[in-house]
DNA sequence: CTGAAAGCGCTTACAG
DNA sequence: CTGAAAGCGCTTACAG
């Protein structure tokens, strides 16, 4: 390993000015800068981030939180996986590499972010088997976004789900649709989606005086399976049903399913709008909505760098979702609302 | 930040002696150790992973060679992203982190890895774009293990290609087929896994003196479009063809688009086998092959911690697909093979 | 424009 | 069983 003593013996400078020479700092004569870094080259010099780190404390290091625990998809879902490629992108062409940070060994997320001396934190999908803390964090003062739920405090990027909701719910009203259900995933303090998309989707019934209790379904969690008991429960108690609005597209697969089981036909019988656009949906013809992935990623990894330079950034901003019209809407003639 | 040199002075002991205390090193009474755990509790110190690499070389720090360029699907990917959540998961369970190498900035991926000191590095997906370089990797003998592609030198976890393309086959005979194609995704040097596909393919005919050449179509790319022009090209050479064995399900999906466009039906007027199991495989009952995601993530884990205990590993170890038998392969009655 | 000194937080021989 | 010394590779004031 090359270090810059073996530059400054074989230049016949100091360390402090090969230092300065590399990074481009101080006021060296411009000789002086290129004959060092000439020789830099020669030798294949590398530096060593973990030096620089000691002495600044800059670490070039940005942590990921992501949990797989209870979700069980690895890294392969429709809103993390494109937001990690992009946020990555973005955030290494600065300058910057992620680390995933844990909480093995009795370290709190927190605890690991100090051993690895990061320069910042981005809460994708923490752990939810323990609620996550990020009151550290904020005390800290550590430069952190969050891009899937709202956490008082973070930064936190977007889709705006409420409004989401409300469309989804236009939308069906718009194609002459009066018992519209609505199948929430679970309400648990970590993903503030569900409860979020289900407002704008009450709003919108609620300004024609459409909706009542007995519309709403929750989940015990976000999978198919789930979803497809949601659905039997909803639909024994409400047999008028023509359609439904789905927290996200997993548990419209269970609907799916508990459809094909039981004759009951989609869009003829059954309307349906999901949420997030999985790669499967476009098979199955589901009327969804996809975030926008990128817009939130790169609005993320802005934040993060605006907070790395000391900048204040907003605490909450909304990408607008938008809404892949496919099939699995019937339009109801013969009625109209508006 | 508390240090070790704040422990020191708290408990009246040297610095060597609480990092001694600390790491469960070197011969302490056991009332000093105790002593300085508590103080160092008490005042909630936090090791600094920084300071102990400069001086120790080890970093805990693995490198992730993970490039979508090329790909386009971010983490979301049949095989990677599996094997990447479950070695994540072995790995930091032995203590270290996970950190993405890059090649920004000029560096190599190489010069990224010294640049962060890791020990070790697992070669997941390397960009296309430029090819790969890791002959540096097996001169400095860092720990190695890549996962989906064969490198001279690196030990290498992998699906047994030969073994699924020979075994496809066998099923497609077994089912009555004699007129089998085969579509290939790029034979690029990257992923070696349509070659071996097809020779394990090819192997399996042969044996019947069934394979010809006319037989074989190669695509431009992985992905469904490039799959439906291959398939285009192949059926209109071989109109006699009653099945084909497809390198990916994306290249697969594209032989259900153009046989869906042209009126051909799946599996009564084609079967089809594909290969990685993607999650819209099952919505189409497409048979497939499902990579040991979980098997190749242990052992490529293991491999590597092994490594890094200086023990050596073999070259390549082979993990066995396992046959999705689902409902694209029609059985064709009167005839027998076997 | 350049250098000597000191320090970042930790560990490793070497003594005793 | 414990400590004084030195070093990992780099940067930051402080001088001149």
């Amino acid at each position: 390993m090359i270090t810059i003593y073996d530059i400054a013996e074989a230049t016949g400078y100091s360390a402090p000015t090969v230092s300065r020479a590399l990074n481009g700092l101080g006021s060296l004569s411009e000789e002086t800068r290129q004959k060092i870094l000439d020789k830099a080259k020669e030798l294949g010099y590398e530096p060593n981030i973990t030096a620089r780190t000691l002495t600044t404390k800059k670490s070039y290091l940005i942590g990921v939180i992501y949990d797989d625990t209870g979700m069980n998809m690895g890294f392969s879902h429709p809103l993390f996986s494109p937001v990690l490629t992009r946020f990555r992108e973005k955030i290494e062409a600065a300058g910057y590499d992620l680390i995933f940070l844990s909480r093995h060994f009795n370290m709190t997320y927190f605890s690991h972010a100090n051993f690895r001396c990061i320069d910042g934190v981005i809460i994708i999908n923490p752990a939810t088997n323990t609620p996550a803390d990020f009151s550290d964090f904020i005390k800290a003062n550590l430069p952190r976004v969050s891009t899937n739920s709202v956490f008082d405090g973070i930064c936190t990027v977007i889709t705006a789900n409420e409004q989401g909701g409300y469309e989804a719910a236009e939308y069906l009203l718009k194609h002459g649709h009066k018992k519209i259900g609505y199948i929430s995933a679970p309400v648990d303090g970590i993903s503030t989606a569900p409860a979020e998309r289900f407002n704008g989707f009450r709003t919108a019934l609620e300004k024609y005086h459409i909706f009542d209790d007995s519309l709403y379904e929750l989940c015990s969690d976000w999978g198919k399976e789930s979803g497809a008991e949601a659905f039997g429960r909803l639909i024994k108690r409400r047999k008028d049903l023509t359609a439904v609005f789905v927290t996200n597209d997993q548990l419209a697969f269970g609907v799916y399913e508990y459809a094909k089981k039981n004759g009951i036909r989609i869009p003829e019988d059954l309307s349906v709008i999901g949420f997030d656009d999985e790669i499967a949906s476009e098979y199955l013809g589901l009327t969804t909505f996809r975030q926008s992935t990128t817009e939130i990623a790169d609005i993320a990894s802005q934040m993060m760098l605006d907070q790395i330079d000391g900048k204040s950034v907003p605490p909450i901003i909304r990408c607008r979702p938008e809404l892949i019209e496919r099939k699995s809407v019937k339009t109801i003639k013969g009625f109209r609302l508006f």
